[in-house]
DNA sequence: ATGAAAGCGCTAACAG
DNA sequence: CTGTTAGCGCTTTCAT
């Protein structure tokens, strides 16, 4: 009842501020959206006409009439995991300074659920796109394909993105932390993650390790694949169970920090000498990582920046300024401590 | 050139599947948006329509039509903050399973940010807003008020919330903690924090302390404000610096756990006994509080729950039931461990 | 620099 | 259960 009669009545419109200024509605709209086409005079009496009447632009109804908004869907897997975050408040950072709005889905790691996203999304005419991840089902590239505006996909680097690409390879990151791991001398390496079918991105670091470890001819074990969501509580227990299980390891690549700093701090109450008795490496970086003691050696990404050069090359895009690149390798950088 | 054509001839409309149907539109949007109200003979030969055309709902359009939206907007003060994500997230799990998609505002601490959001926000008919805290623009208030629809304030549990209100005081818990630390014989209490003008949560906090702190006749300091956002990192210094600055302190009492944590490793690092020397204590009830050596007393806050509760009183208002109460007060609970 | 007419794609309201 | 008519509030032409 109450909204009913505000929407029928007593919302106000580009014409009543018209009206109270004495001008067409198309002047309103002009001295709202593209300030400088319209004459001081006119544009000070609109203002306060907007003042007067506490007007706020629909932009449903514009986005309608010029067939486009300023909302930036943003689709991630997780919301519970630092990483997809950051990688958000990147590109909010840069969005919210040129005047861009967020919208953010969610697909828990789910593909299908991510398809529906993109179809309810872009049915918000968004005039571009971010996505995590490059791996996709058909029907979801093909509305992606179809809809030919810029879409930047984020966290990995591949080879074939549907449009522009802002990443890291995890693959190589893997390969990295492997040599590191080979190189400091341990031959019995393991790696243990968190619900590996679905975040395949760490199952990529898991392959990459997989591959180093082969051709140098060590063992190659089967990941442990946790069944929980990763959290910094799930490292301690994983660390005792593969030292009971696998006693002769002597390496465990988690795979992300907060696993890796729960298996220390475990370590640390338990007495279990690290790297004596087994060294621990995590991936992504995390400030907590070189607090600990031993400190994690890990692997850094540029999860922020990820998400700000992504929304970079997007407006860049959408003010027809080409992007520098369409694909940019964020890279990483392997840090060494003390815990491998 | 492309996107031009694209959205002058390519775009496919509910026309042209109520044209492949031999429907009328009308019938087609019956069809997707109420299933039940349409034969099922009908509904097939529609949805195959849609199918065959890859029909991409206008979300823009139907929003102006039936002048409402399913987008809830959610305005935080940051997102570098885990407990505003939480928060989200706990939003998110209502909304999404609802069917509502999430618009994303970040004022970084700064009322007129806010309000700007706010404003713009309102534009996209909404069906309901939630916003992150208690204290805004007075012009933010009038915005809200005049919009007239389900608006929920989190985070805080306050007296005179805009429309309805999930959260808890921060004034009580800091009085909480302030007992804590008295009972256990501490006297000489300081609290620690970031930018405590921005984040007034954490100074309702610690003025609950303080009036805790004069009624028991205890000395009272000044908050010790630090500048840098909270992090991590920022703890270890900072305990540093206390302990330097003022000696005689006993006990302190950090804004938040990321602070106490990064103080107890620092402790842990530097030989500095935990709590003989000095006791900690922290805000949040993050995992890693119980992980570190020693444990950090803390005072758990169920933000996830804040999140789902916020939405879910949105969705019951949205439903036209009435939501159970107009405020929650979700309380919190002191988890006293080694720290202290 | 300003205005008039037309229509974006969909749904509310009513009719059958 | 299905269709017709009208219009949401704004912006895009195209004039002036």
């Amino acid at each position: 009842m109450r909204t009913a009669k505000l929407t029928t009545d007593g919302t106000i419109t580009l014409k009543h501020v018209a009206a109270l200024a004495g001008v067409s509605p198309i002047t309103v709209s002009r001295a709202l959206n593209k300030p400088d086409t319209v004459s001081d005079k006119l544009r000070e009496k609109i203002e306060r006409a907007v003042e007067q009447l506490g007007y706020v632009q629909n932009h449903v109804a514009g986005a309608l009439a010029s067939a486009g908004s300023n909302v930036i869907p943003v689709i991630v897997p997780s919301l519970s995991n630092t990483v997809f975050v950051e990688v958000v408040a990147g590109i909010q950072e840069i969005a919210q300074k040129t005047g861009y709005q967020l919208m953010l889905g969610n697909t828990d790691y789910d593909l299908d659920q991510e398809c529906a996203l993109v179809s309810t999304f872009l049915g918000w005419s968004p005039p571009g796109l971010i996505i995590a991840g490059m791996k996709h089902l058909e029907r979801t590239h093909t509305l992606l394909k179809r809809y030919g505006k810029p879409v930047v996909e984020v966290m990995e680097y591949g080879a074939h993105p549907i449009d522009m690409n802002v990443g890291l390879s995890h693959y190589q990151a893997g390969e990295a932390m492997a040599k590191h791991l080979i190189e400091r001398g341990y031959k019995q390496i393991v790696f243990v993650g968190c619900q590996l079918t679905a975040d395949y991105r760490a199952w990529q670091r898991y392959k990459g390790m997989d591959r180093v470890l082969a051709k140098a001819g060590l063992t190659r074990r089967p990941p442990v694949a946790l069944e929980q969501t990763s959290h910094v509580q799930v490292g301690g227990p994983a660390l005792i169970d593969v030292l009971a299980t696998q006693p002769d390891v002597d390496a465990i690549f988690f795979a992300n920090d907060d696993l890796a700093v729960g298996a220390i701090l475990r370590a640390q109450r338990d007495g279990i000498a690290i790297p004596g008795r087994v060294a621990i490496a995590g991936f992504n970086g995390l400030g907590l990582a070189e607090l600990v003691m031993p400190a994690l050696t890990t692997i850094v990404s540029p999860r922020m920046e990820i998400g700000r050069i992504a929304a970079q090359q997007l407006f860049d895009r959408l003010a027809s300024r080409s992007p520098r690149r369409r694909r940019v390798d964020v890279s990483f950088e392997l840090i060494a401590r003390q815990s491998t």
